[in-house]
RNA sequence: GUGGGCGUAGUUCAGCCUGGUUAGAAUGUCAGAUUGUGGCUCUGAAGGUCGUGGGUUCGAAUCCCGUCGCCCACCCCA
């Protein structure tokens, strides 16, 4: 093989973009019905705003950032994630002086991370995210959370279960971390590696250790929401009554942390046992601080990221039946060079009118033209001979009954032989 | 960064342990089965530097070593 796609990217073929197509539509729809605005931004910031938002100890930024100086000796990277691009849009463009909320969301944002591969993990993966800047109201982040499940139910996806959990705010963070510190010192010496050297730099990040005898200490660790100050317990509350009232499930999850700093009071996932081992299909919070981080007044904003490729990885695992796309109406071919134009000129005609026609470019024999016709589920076929074009008629076969119809050769009675158009 | 599995036609794989004439199957592609009509069936064709480099041997897809790549899991995250 002269040349492979660079580990951990993957290419969409043919045969499987309508997937992608599927969960595209389907989730503009449900932004629309939410009222967000797309937005796009570069796939390369200054490697600064990484530093600065997502946090220069997490993991993400720390090994996993694709990161280079160009030409001008500035130093650049590859977006790891949606929200700090989008919060430094926001801020470069004065658009917190607009009417709030703003709420907006990016489609297809691709996110590079230097990772090794597996299932449902990938260098370079695409990101669906919403932000709504400007709402501190616990309804917003029960609106983005409804409609992140929305687009999940809607789908067809089952056993998913939305994690919540606060991890407070500056007020009241330095009051858990200092419980949270003092519990884990305790118990040091029964922590993993890694948690030593966490529980200096960032303590939050034990909670979510995966190693056995860490995850023994941590069920006696203190809660965050036993230390969160009254506010951010408030907030938490009315949270949970807009999500009960609208009937979606959740479950509290002490443990849930998240690996990027920018977090305030909430934080969630909705995660799959169905998943494989990557069972996040979407995570997201509140960011109250972070626009001001960036260089922007004080605004308030929640919003999420869930991985394209990881949401179809679910829905095949699932066994989802996604709509396959709707094969061509009809398919015209000539037998001689006079009959090809023929059809050539039918088939532009039908287009115009709506249809989704085509003819044969290959050259292939007639036997092998309705061959493949039914290959490719064409809808019906006309074949177009000297006597036909002479006489100014032909016959339609109508694949599926192997019913043959005269009609005049024009596109306009093609179309009304073959009936409504499906593809307008 | 750590651990495990695997690299043979476009694709999915067999063959490797117990080295031996032109490396197989299925599927896909193309062509045929009386004159211009698909799906089923039958026949045929094309398609492979056996990932790559070296070693052992009269002889290597097969045994040994290196290397590259892919997959899966840990970590982290979407």
């Amino acid at each position: 093989m002269a040349y492979q796609a660079p580990k951990g990217t993957r290419d969409v073929t043919p045969a499987e973009s309508y997937r992608w197509q599927y969960v595209e539509e389907l989730i503009r729809k449900t932004t629309a019905r939410y009222g967000f605005r797309e937005v796009r931004t570069p796939v390369i910031e200054h490697t600064e705003l990484f530093l600065r938002s997502v946090g220069d100890t997490t993991d993400v930024v720390q090994k996993e950032m694709y990161t280079f100086n160009d030409k001008g000796g500035r130093s650049i990277t590859l977006k790891p994630e949606g929200t700090a691009g989008t919060v430094r849009m926001f801020v470069e463009h004065g658009l917190f002086a607009e009417t709030m909320p703003l709420k907006v969301y990016y489609l297809n944002c691709p996110v590079f991370r230097y990772e090794r591969p597996q299932a449902g993990r990938l260098r370079e993966h695409h990101q669906f995210g919403v932000e709504c800047f400007g709402a501190p109201e616990p309804s917003a982040d029960a609106e983005v959370i409804a409609m992140a499940w929305d687009i999940f139910t809607a789908m067809g996806a089952r056993d998913l279960t939305v994690k919540l959990n606060s991890i407070g705010c500056p007020k009241c963070r330095d009051r858990y971390q200092a419980a949270l510190k003092a519990y884990l010192a305790a118990h040091r010496d029964e922590l993993c590696e890694d948690c030593q050297v966490r529980l200096e730099k960032n303590p939050l990040r034990v909670l979510d250790c995966k190693v056995e005898s860490c995850k023994k200490i941590n069920t006696h660790a203190p809660h965050t929401m036993d230390y969160v100050c009254d506010e951010c317990r408030t907030h938490m509350d009315k949270l949970r009554g807009y999500l009960d009232a609208v009937g979606i499930p959740y479950e509290m999850d002490p443990m849930l942390v998240r690996g990027l700093d920018y977090y305030t009071r909430t934080v969630f996932e909705i995660v799959s046992g169905a998943a494989g081992a990557q069972g996040t299909l979407c995570g997201g919070g509140r960011y109250d601080g972070l626009v001001r981080q960036i260089g922007g007044p004080e605004v308030a904003a929640v919003g999420f990221g869930l991985g394209i490729e990881r949401l179809l990885l679910y829905l095949d695992q699932l066994g989802v039946e996604v709509p396959k796309p709707e094969p061509v109406d009809v398919l015209i071919f000539g037998m001689g060079d006079g009959e090809r134009q023929k059809a050539f000129e039918l088939v532009n005609g039908l287009r115009k009118l709506g249809y989704a026609a085509d003819t044969d470019h290959v050259g292939r024999s007639v036997k092998a033209n309705f061959k493949y016709a039914g290959k490719t589920e064409a809808k019906h076929v006309l074949v177009i001979g000297e006597s036909e074009l002479t006489a100014g008629k032909g016959n339609i076969k109508v694949m599926a009954t192997g019913e043959q119809i005269e009609v005049s050769l024009t596109a306009k009675d093609i179309a009304e032989t073959i009936g409504g158009n499906q593809n307008e």
